[in-house]
RNA sequence: GCCUCGAUAGCUCAGCUGGAUAGAGCAACUGCCUUCUAAGCAGUAGGUCAUGGGUUCGAAUCCCGUUCGGGGUACCA
């Protein structure tokens, strides 16, 4: 049992002893002492005043009395205001020191009784154009979040599903066959994901001309698109497609093949993976299956035109198409498919979408059409809405080319990192492959922790014109800490300085104490993340450990201090900050340089 | 129109399961490298937490109204 429950209990003891009420653990909390004040954990008395019927500093006195009493690891106690603060003996910090480098997978929990297994979907990517920005976030929080419920003690299958059929890619494949001229990544050494999309943008500039012709002779706006020459050839290409046309089949394996090309360099690019790719492709028929027989049954309808719908009216929404007059299936009926055959795949107890929040409305109609057409999960689905990636001119759009592409965005965010390296004459010493693979490393380091500080759910700017920041509160002011205490590190094993968790109790600084403290709360800060889905709680966890890294090591020599235990007690300090901010740092994917 | 999310320093963001004087970074200004990595440390300045009410011993945090902004409400995905 850790202190803090201790303490908890022994509060809840002394209400009941001191003044005859009884409560529970909900209504007493510990928490910890503001930076600011004498203590380490903090009870607000306030609560209790009503019937203590004594004065705030009275009650805080009485239980803070019991309390020190009863708990013998807290050394005395202050009562400022309605705060009873409890300050702890040192021993107990530094056991917690001691246990923490001791234990390899420290903060992290072990698969137990409480293991789920967790399906997480993320990346998700349409095949008719790069991956951009708005992916990167997408991407990074699909990962993370995999890698902190994992840490939770979960088992995590990754999966991706590929929206590799639809009219957006025969809108590209429309493109190419129009205006392409045979080009392939080959021919013209433009990679295959960016090839395809440049066909996408064609379509979509040449559809603009149309529309705009088509209304200049007086046609509204829906009917000049649904009119426009370019877009009824699209749909034509969609049908066949779906009629198994082998010409038609054949271009589409081709224009693919480029793109999952592009992709898998991007995603390795990025450092993600997935243990599972579904492409809908192979889904959409299970899910025109599933629609088919919800209309059998009666959970569905089907319009005169042949079109098929769900009726949500009844649950407070609209009607919701499934299957288009022509036959060909929609977005929600490829994902009714999916989700079916990865719980026939797989034996699921969580299913996470990480979706866009603009597919709110999509994702809440998901479950209901599920559970309309009789799975008991389909009610659980679980979708992590995260917000937009905004530039400052609003939105990016791909059909716009008002987008930030991902693997330009990497390219260059490296080659700032280079420059800057090289500028601050950083890395000499160092091999060239292993300078440019420290250089990556700090460049994704940056990037991943931008995009990850921020509260996923929160749409977020990014603007082109200001490079990320490598200074202050970023990815490479971490990386650098962790860098700069490996070299301590060396140089104590260079000079054969050996440290163990034996020391005998040295006196310890505030600084040092606020340090030891800021580890302690990891295992919490895990959980914590893990229970919120947030990636974003653990990026502020390690910037503010390192931050307090950087100022103990500033007002403390390490390697220096004459007094043995001392230096012991900082090395084995320095050592598990290192630990904890790399573990840390790994649930968000970003690795951990040894110097830079 | 309806549904939904948001508004904290000049800018980008923390803090939001109610607690002490609202925090960082960037940008601006000042100091600190003959000593373990200055991608660092210390400091100055910068706030009506959009706004009006309510609940409470206590509200940036919870509730209601208003204003402004994002997203959704497609036979796009």
């Amino acid at each position: 049992m850790n202190l803090e429950v201790l303490i908890q209990h022994a509060t809840i003891e002394a209400l009941k002893k001191l003044y005859d009420y009884d409560t529970d653990t909900a209504l007493v909390q510990v928490q910890n002492t503001r930076k600011d004040q004498i203590g380490d954990f903090t009870i607000v008395v306030f609560p209790f005043v009503r019937f203590s019927k004594k004065s705030p500093e009275v009650t805080g006195k009485e239980i803070g009395n019991f309390v020190t009493e009863k708990v013998n690891l807290i050394d005395s106690f202050q009562v400022v205001k309605g705060f009873l603060n409890f300050i702890v003996k040192n021993d107990y910090w530094l056991k917690y020191l001691r246990d923490a480098f001791n234990d390899n997978s420290f903060g992290l929990i072990n698969q137990g009784e409480n293991c789920k297994t967790i399906m997480v979907e993320y990346s998700s990517p349409n095949t008719n154009k790069p991956l951009h920005l708005g992916h990167i976030r997408n991407n990074l929080l699909g990962y993370s979040i995999s890698e902190i419920l994992k840490a939770n003690g979960h088992k995590v299958i990754k999966t991706n599903i590929v929206n590799d059929r639809g009219i957006h890619i025969c809108k590209s494949m429309y493109a190419w066959q129009k205006w392409g001229n045979g080009e392939t990544p080959e021919s013209t050494g433009i990679k295959g994901d960016h090839l395809v999309g440049k066909y996408y943008v064609e379509f979509s500039n040449r559809l603009k001309f149309e529309i705009a012709e088509l209304m200049s002779k007086g046609f509204s706006e829906e009917e000049a698109e649904n009119n426009a020459p370019s877009m009824i050839a699209a749909r034509e290409l969609l049908v066949k497609w779906e009629a198994n046309d082998p010409e038609t089949i054949n271009l589409w394996k081709t224009m693919n093949e480029w793109v999952y090309k592009g992709f898998d360099e991007t995603y390795r690019k990025l450092g993600v993976d997935f243990d599972k790719i579904y492409y809908e492709s192979d889904t959409y028929i299970t899910g025109k299956e599933e629609v088919l027989r919800g209309e059998k049954e009666g959970v569905f309808f089907r319009k005169e035109d042949q079109s098929v719908w769900a009726d949500l009216t009844a649950d407070g929404l609209d009607q919701k198409l499934l299957l288009r007059s022509d036959g060909t299936s929609v977005y929600i009926t490829q994902d009714i498919g999916t989700a079916k055959m990865r719980y026939n795949d797989f034996d699921i107890d969580k299913m996470i979408y990480v979706v866009g929040n603009e597919q709110n409305y999509h994702f809440q109609i998901l479950a209901l059409l599920l559970d309309k057409l009789g799975y008991s999960w389909g009610k659980d689905l679980f979708h992590f809405s995260y917000g937009m990636v905004e530039l400052p001119s609003g939105k990016m759009k791909s059909r716009e080319g008002t987008v930030v592409d991902a693997d330009d965005l990497i390219e260059e965010m490296t080659d700032v990192a280079r420059k800057m390296s090289q500028e601050l004459g950083k890395l000499e010493s160092l091999a060239k492959d292993e300078a440019e693979a420290t250089y990556r490393m700090i460049a994704l380091g940056a990037l991943k922790y931008f995009i990850l500080k921020v509260d996923p759910r929160k749409n977020m700017l990014f603007n082109p014109e200001e490079s990320i920041d490598f200074n202050g509160n970023t990815g490479p002011f971490i990386q650098y800490t962790h860098a700069r205490i490996k070299s301590v590190l060396r140089k104590a094993e260079e000079k054969q300085i050996n440290f163990t968790t034996d020391f005998l109790l040295p006196e310890i600084s505030q600084k040092e104490k606020d340090l030891l403290k800021t580890i302690t709360l990891f295992p919490d800060v895990v959980k914590e993340a893990g229970d919120n889905y947030s990636p974003a709680v653990i990026a502020n966890y390690c910037y503010e450990l390192v931050k307090e890294y950087n100022q103990f090591y500033h007002d403390h020599s390490i390697l220096a201090e004459s007094d043995e235990a001392k230096r012991n007690f900082r090395l084995v300090l320095s050592s598990t900050v290192a630990k904890v901010a790399k573990t840390g740092m790994g649930l968000l994917g970003i690795q951990m340089p040894e110097r830079m």
